[in-house]
Parts: C-alpha cells; structure tokens; sequence
DNA sequence: AAATAAAGTTCCAAATAATGGAATTTTTCG
DNA sequence: CGAAAAATTCCATTATTTGGAACTTTATTT
C-alpha cells in the first residue's frame, strides 16, 4: 500500500494527536484538502495516485483534481514515477512564519544565554491542541540538523515542554484535553493513561518545572518550565535536553532553576512588547 | 503600517514561472484561499481584517469565511489584537516536507564535506519557478539562524546558485524565463536587464561555475555550480558563501573546483538513486 | 457619558465550483 | 504483443462559495 521498501529507519514519532480524524472539519473544501495535505506530509514516502485513493476513500474523479490543484498550487510535487511528496511551496512559507514570530524572536536571547550556562540544547516550545511544535533550538557543535526538531510536532503527554505547559492550562481546558488524547509508547516510561500523567501534572503545578525522564526517547531527559501569557491564550516553555548518561536528575533539578528564570525573563519581555493581558 | 496604496496586482504571478504563464491561476477555491495566505505570510507584520480586505479587494462576507477556515487550519493565526498572521501549522508541514526532501538528503554529506574543505558557509538551492529556494546550509560555529536561510526564496538572478541554475536550462525555458523576470535592484552589482544577465550565463555555461559579486547583499561573495537531472526536469545548485573581505576573486576561482567537484558528486549520486533518466 | 464612527460578524438567495460515476487514455508487466 | 492496472478526462448533478446588506461590537470624538 504505501511503498513497500521503506529504507532508513525514520524515526517518527507520527501520532497527530492535535487533530482527530473522527472529528470532521468544518472547513469546506480547504479542510477536503488539507486531509490530503496531511495524508501525504505524514507518509513516510511518496504515494502514487492509488494509494491516496485507497487512504483517502474518494471517487477518483474528485481526487484526481483535488491533488491536481494542491500541485498546481506547490503544495504538492510529482516526481519522475508520479508519485505525490510534500511541496517546497511549504518551506517557503514555513520560513516566513518562523522568522516573524514574535515570541521566537522575544526568546532567542534568553535561550542562547540559557545553553551559555549549562552547556546543553535548549528548546523552545508552543502547545498546539495537544502538541508541542518546536519553534527554535540551540545547541552545541555538531553538524546541526534542526529542522529535525525545529517545526517537529511532538506529543504534550511525554514531553518536557509539554508537561510543563499542561501544568499551566486553566482546570477545565486540561480534562478536555486529557480527554481527547491517546496514548502512544515510545518508551517503558512513556505515560500510558491520564490518570498517572495528571498526578504528575499536579506535581508540576506545585513545583513549577517538569522532566522528562526519557518518555520520548530512551537516553535523553530533560528539565522544563512553562510560558504562558496571562489569559492562558497562549501556552509554551523551554527546556534543556541532553543525554542521560550526562544528565543526572540531580543535575537536572539543579538546572531548574536556570531554566524556570528563563521562563521567568520571557514572560516578563511578552508582557512589555505584547501588553499585559495577552 | 503595512499597507499604504499598494494595492497589489491581483494575479501578479508572484514568481512561479513554472506555471504556465498564459494560462491564469485555476485552482479554483484553494487559489483564491493560497493568495489570502500569501498576503499575510508576505506582509512584514500582522494585518488587521482591513488591512486585508482592501489588499485583497473581496467582499467583506466573503473575505471573512475565507480567513475564518485558513485559521480554522491552523494556517493563519490570530492574535489579541485580532491581527492575522502566518499560522504554526505551516512549520509542521514544511519541517516534514524538509526532513524527507531526498535531494537534500543526497546532498547532505558531500555539502559537510565541501564545508571542511573551505571553511566557509555552504548552500544547496533548488530552482523553483524563477526563485532559488534554498534547502540546506552547512555553517560554521555561530548559533544558527537555520531557517532565516533555509527555506527562503531569493531570486534567480542575483544569487550564485540561482545564476548557475540558469545556465543548465534548455534554450527555450531559459529566454521564456528571461522574459518573465522583473528586476529588482538589491547592490548596486545587481544585474538589471536579460541582457547583461545572459552574457553572464553564456559565459557560466562555458566555464560550468558561475559568481554572485556582492549582487545580492554588498559585502557577500558566492561561488557556485549547478546540478540537474539528465531531463533537466530538476535543477539546483551548490555553493560557497563568505564575506567579500575573507573571500578574494581569487579565493573563489581556486574554490569552484571543488564546488563543482561537489555538485558532480551529487548528481551522480542522484542517478544511482533516483534513476538515471530524471 | 452619550453620540458617532469604524471595525468586525452574520445571514441567505444567487452564482459558482466541487462532486462522482463512468468512459477513455496511458502505462506497466507478463 | 496483449491484458491488466493505473491514471486521466468528461459532464449532469449536487454542494459550496459568493457578496450585498443588515447587524453587533469596539474605538473615537464631542
């Protein structure tokens, strides 16, 4: 179905949990393409015509112009087999949006001045539904591949930064989300349920920092704090990651303080560039 | 403010010369939604409803649905001001459109290796349209600004990258493009009329490397080679960048050896990959 | 604080674009 | 070469979008 050799092992994380494919979407004809948007983003490999007919389940007439104009648009490509694969239009607005955000922008000091003290790779985060998009990284000397992280959206549920932003959700936003997830493994840690992920939300609440103690990936822990503006309408948090046989819970509680002021001095900046309220 | 009287040529085809130019845009509901998106993604600060409205020239009703199901996909975003502004979704897309990109993939290590080899700052683009978009960077130790680069579109003719790519076009797309360009004045060594541009291309072609003379941005030098598949369907190119004051003319030329060393390798890795045809 | 203006939102008959089943063409493979 | 699969095109029907106007909310002025 899609693609028989899948050579290199991508990891990937997948799981969308922010959009539910229950839920319809009331978006018209954009929301009719943007399932096929996804369809085609997520695969690991491009898909021919027949197998989006098969994944997708529309009459071939409606998908072949569906997909025509997604192409035309740049959204998609065609390659040499025609075979459908993500569009490089993407990148380009992609770009755009990441070099104007405005709390990236805010951040970045607070977070190059947080891998000066500890040395690790910083990351910064925003909640989106029940993910955590990464919007920026820092980190040491190795060849970087950062839109591996950067863009990458990852689970709130095994996550530091999204721990650390569930935390700090308004009572009745955090059930309904707690709700709406499923659970994925990615490790022995990884929470499986609501019930032991809320107990460590509370603990979060009264401590102000969150870790991750290799849910997502095995060997690599982090310590997190939560950003949030102050009608929660806005949610994220930076984190220092590194590996665990560098990274001791000892030494990660003691960067938790670092990493909670650096929370701390962004907040403080959103409230003098983007107002009070918000 | 952002939009004094320039009320935007409705169908000012942006930059895709790929698309047929005789033929208008014809994606029916999606085109008209992608000319929203990129009115706010090219805006250099988010634009109230108004704002758009008189860019946009649509009726108030119809302007308003239209934004409510770009936010509705997380494609715009709105802020507390209730200005509208490039949404996240954007990043997610495009960071697994990039992550998959096989041609950067291909290109990745021989680019490490070129940036060894000089020092210097490394670039991989792809010609899309009459844009160079630019899909990987290879740099030096500096906190990396990755996706201020990555992603980007800049022009075809005033980039290296650009101007090599041009130089492997078939005879017929290459005046076809020629006519389609608009200059824009960006050093005073920019290139500003086909003319001058195609003599540099003639002699591109001859040599197989082409320079950007601090045509772009002053101070910034490039030497580069292009990369194309056999049926010229794909074409790109690789380069080295530095400040002029680092890279002499004569550092450049002794570089475009293994600038085109590298693109060589590349292309050839291509053929046994994607097969030889494409 | 009331009046006024501007911005933003909702509504619904008419216009337009999307739909989908089937026919047709192209490509692949034995 | 011939058969099967895949991809593409066609067009009457159906659903979505459109756009003018009425309405509500927010900002500005008196």
């Amino acid at each position: 179905m899609i693609s028989g050799g899948d050579r290199m092992a991508q990891v990937d994380d997948n799981d969308d949990a922010s959009r539910d494919a229950s839920t319809p979407r009331d978006t018209g004809t954009l929301g009719k393409l943007m399932v096929l948007l996804d369809l085609v983003t997520h695969s690991d490999a491009p898909l021919r015509f027949t197998d989006i007919l098969a994944l997708a389940g529309q009459p071939r007439g409606t998908l072949h112009r569906q997909l025509g104009h997604l192409v035309e648009e740049g959204l998609l490509e065609i390659d040499a087999e025609g075979r459908y694969a993500p569009g490089l239009r993407l990148l380009d607005l992609a770009s755009r949006s990441w070099a104007r955000n405005e709390f990236r922008l805010i951040a970045a000091p607070h977070l190059a001045a947080l891998h000066r003290e500890t040395g690790e790779t910083v990351h910064l985060g925003v909640l989106r539904g029940s993910s955590i998009i990464y919007l920026d990284k820092v980190e040491g000397h190795q060849p970087v591949r950062m839109y591996s992280q950067i863009g990458n959206a990852s689970p709130c549920y095994c996550t530091g930064v999204g721990k650390a932003a569930l935390s700090v959700l308004t009572a009745d936003k955090l059930s309904e989300l707690l709700r709406s997830l499923h659970f994925n493994r990615f490790t022995s840690a990884t929470h499986m349920n609501a019930e032991t992920l809320l107990a460590e939300i509370r603990d979060i609440v009264s401590v102000g920092h969150a870790y991750d103690r290799e849910e997502h990936e095995a060997g690599i822990r982090c310590v997190a704090a939560p950003i949030w503006s102050d009608d929660r309408s806005f949610i994220g948090g930076v984190s220092v990651t590194g590996p665990a046989y560098r990274l001791s819970m000892e030494l990660l509680q003691a960067w938790a303080v670092p990493v909670q002021m650096t929370a701390r001095k962004i907040m403080d900046e959103m409230r003098i560039r983007l107002g009070p309220r918000r």
